[in-house]
DNA sequence: ATGCTAACCTGCGCGC
DNA sequence: TGCGCGCAGGTTAGCA
């Protein structure tokens, strides 16, 4: 997926398309995503109109003057935004269709992702979600204090939204190799400086992407169908077998609570 | 409480 | 050309 610079990304090229729109219709194609989208999102989101486009984790929210339509893109989600009807493809599950005739389109191969109706704040979704990378919240020593005594590896804990939200594989990967870092190491067992650094490499690399417009591999793509540059960027992400950018050395892949982890066992204790 | 695994789903690349 | 396998940006529920 969209991690949480894909999904910033998408946040800022789609508010202003959308901000001010008047929603007509909301053609639903394929209801079963990770959550079935609600029968009633179209009586509740007709003749509604959007207010802003904010973010929480990688959840998107399409403010409105009656609610919000929160969106989860998953593994393999998009929204793309159109200036009028065009034929929908196989994997196009949802638009929502503006009074001027621009609508904004959900595509989602794998079907992971989520569009749901929020009434108010509050969702069982967002509850138990830690703090923002980019936020002065997040910081070494919130690392640090909340790592002690586990023995779970550094790198699962740091994608764990209970710790800091929009962690995930590629990024956790690439901030453990700045802060040089060995992913397998019991997170419980890292140093309160070590986590300073971590935390500022977590934001580094995150507000680097941010400004790259993410990183394409395979589905993501921008609203206007544009990829983003951070792949060209990536230190070990997807180069296992390659030579460390900067010693050389061959990069080693592992496994870890499902995911493949790249990281350099040189430049990284 | 913590941590691991399977599950959700489709597509793609690889070896045979 | 086709088949089966493993893997892919996430996250939750369920079980040890």
């Amino acid at each position: 997926m969209p991690e949480l610079p894909e999904v910033e990304t998408t946040r800022r090229g789609i508010e202003p398309h959308l901000v001010g729109k008047r929603v007509a219709d909301v053609l639903v194609r394929q209801p079963a995503l990770r959550w079935s989208v609600p029968g009633e999102l179209k009586p509740l989101l007709c003749g509604s109109r959007i207010v802003s486009v904010s973010r929480r984790a990688k959840y998107l929210f399409l403010e409105t003057d009656t609610g919000k339509v929160m969106i989860h893109l998953g593994m393999s989600g998009s929204l793309g935004v159109l200036k009028g009807y065009v034929a929908p493809g196989k994997h196009d599950h949802l638009d929502i269709v503006f009074a001027d005739g621009s609508l904004l389109r959900f595509r989602d191969p794998r079907r992971f992702g989520s569009v749901l109706w929020l009434e108010g704040d509050d969702h069982a979704l967002l509850r138990n979600l830690g703090p923002e990378p980019l936020s002065n919240e997040f910081s070494g020593r919130h690392l640090h204090v909340l790592s002690r005594r586990r023995k779970a590896a550094v790198k699962p804990f740091i994608m764990n939204s209970r710790i800091v939200v929009g962690v995930g594989n590629i990024y956790a990967s690439e901030a453990l190799y700045f802060a040089g870092i060995r992913p397998g190491r019991a997170a419980g067992r890292i140093s309160r400086p070590r986590y300073d650094h971590l935390a500022d490499t977590i934001k580094g690399v995150l507000s680097r992407a941010i400004e790259a417009g993410g990183t394409t591999l395979r589905d993501y793509v921008r609203e206007d169908g544009s990829p983003g540059y951070f792949s060209q960027e990536l230190m070990v992400y997807g180069r296992a077998k390659q030579p460390c950018r900067f010693c050389q050395k061959m990069l080693k892949e592992i496994r870890q609570a499902g995911r493949s982890t790249v990281f350099c066992p040189t430049c990284q204790r």
